[in-house]
DNA sequence: TTAATATATGAACATATATTCATATATTAT
DNA sequence: ATAATATATGAATATATGTTCATATATTAA
């Protein structure tokens, strides 16, 4: 039996990705399944905000936003500085609010 | 204490996403943020692929698979079509494709 | 009909994850 | 020094999730 021979419009870059980038993108992907931390990036999106500032916007409380700062920081989507007893947090890179932009755009368009 | 006015470069559109937008926009990124879900709809960029095919391709069980394009068809990132036994799955439209590209390109970026 | 093939699906299991609670660290004020 | 404030973090708990297994459905062949 005779092999099957990929089409004409096989993508073969998209084959090449490498399993590790692929579970990158995974981890990528899944920091931002969860609201809460996508809650906690539409508060970065406007100006830096410290963990306080965050937990009562989004009525939560500071250990389960700090625990999150902590991973979205970890996953470098955030960044942050020190100023006193409070530490301001902000977006690592204009990447987040891209990526972000996007799925609400495919989002928005189902609807 | 004077309030502190938001800075100009703030993104007020951000701002006014409804919580259910936020929650299916999390959702949305739920179904990329798996390594299996990523390898599947990479194995489907290049063409339209049956159950058995891609179980192979990932060397995976077609339970897991269909278990999977379930969860995908569900969530509206493939469709598919029957032919006699087999069922063909394919990408739902190009945003999916849009949507995984910008995640790779924030990756590879990242190395 | 029976057998073979392709896919789908419910239940069970193991693992992962988000939040809470208690506690620890760090900074500033008194 | 102690107290107050802001944040961080480990452990525990509850929930969610991915895969496997067994079984069901659907289509085609014999």
């Amino acid at each position: 039996m005779k092999k099957k021979t990929a089409p004409a419009h096989v993508c073969k870059a998209a084959l090449s990705i490498a399993p590790e980038t692929l579970y990158d993108l995974a981890d990528l992907f899944k920091v931002f399944g969860d609201s809460t931390r996508l809650r906690i990036l539409c508060a970065l999106f406007g100006s830096e905000r410290c963990v306080q500032h965050i937990a009562e916007e989004l009525g939560m409380t500071h250990s389960a936003i700090s625990h999150q700062l902590r991973f979205l920081k970890q996953n470098k989507l955030v960044k942050n500085r020190k100023e006193g007893k409070t530490v301001f947090y902000s977006l690592a890179d204009e990447h987040v609010h891209t990526i972000f932009n996007q799925g609400l755009k495919h989002v928005l368009e189902d609807l």
